[in-house]
DNA sequence: AGCTATTTGCAACTGAGTGTCAACTGACGC
DNA sequence: GCGTCAGTTGACACTCAGTTGCAAATAGCT
């Protein structure tokens, strides 16, 4: 029994449409990422893919993440005094609030402030690309 | 005749409360901060700094932005895909645009925006303790 | 199975920033 | 103005995240 899944991009597919190869180390990262609903960093995915084929190296990681991420199958955060995390993209988009303490990070959405964002590009002659919004915080106690 | 200043902290008396000694290096590096209204990074602060005085090494420019930065006397921006890059403390608050044809940083400023982060924060149970809003867009052409 | 361009693992490298340490110097007391 | 000495500096080794060069391995074709 496999975990059901909403929303998640078919890696291979995407791989093979790219046109490049599916190659064993390839497979266990997507199939990685596809177990993930956190943000693990690249090493954390090296970790996760030597516990299934202690051959892979870390090079590897780095280079199927870039080339993921060029295709648009992930997303990569670089949040404040860490290394780069990533996530699947498919969902739709969001931004992070990161607990200070623990590192955790939430995910949360706002279509008012993308609006706000957007007119305020506008109004400095500028299109948006892409942006970047990311709430560092501590939890309240109750 | 020097250059007139609007809210440009007085970096000395802030190095004096915080209990440091106001060393060449020190006073050359602040002065090119006072000096500078674009967002320079180490390596561009250490070579306007050498051209004052060429003993001057880019481990104490490192060190001495990070002195400022925990004092509040300058903020630190890591945009995506380069170095740390400073400005002054003392203005009032606000976020980036990003032109990414060019790199420059445009300054901008949304009440609105930073009030639905403070919802969106709460509601999650959460207090902020900064953010970071990055605009990465292209001009568009009239 | 055989061919070959793509991909891999390894190790050496890069860029940004930090740590170590002997030498230097600013601030205080005289 | 001069000595003292903790704070600071410059030089350089080091870390950390990520990239690159290259010979060996292999995916995907026939």
């Amino acid at each position: 029994m496999t975990t059901s899944s909403i929303r998640k991009p078919d890696y291979e597919r995407m791989l093979r449409k790219a046109g490049v190869r599916i190659t064993r180390p390839r497979k266990v990262i997507v199939g990685i990422l596809s177990q993930s609903d956190d943000h693990p960093d690249a090493f954390e995915i090296f970790q996760r893919a030597v516990a299934i084929d202690k051959t892979i190296s870390l090079s590897t990681v780095y280079r199927t993440m870039k080339l993921l991420e060029g295709m648009g199958a992930i997303h990569r955060h670089a949040f404040e005094g860490g290394p780069s995390r990533f996530e699947q993209a498919g969902g739709d988009h969001h931004d992070h609030l990161i607990d200070l303490d623990t590192g955790d990070v939430i995910e949360f959405k706002s279509d008012r402030i993308e609006q706000l964002q957007d007119e305020i590009a506008r109004a400095l002659g500028y299109e948006i690309v892409h942006h970047r919004l990311e709430l560092y915080g501590r939890k309240k106690r109750a």
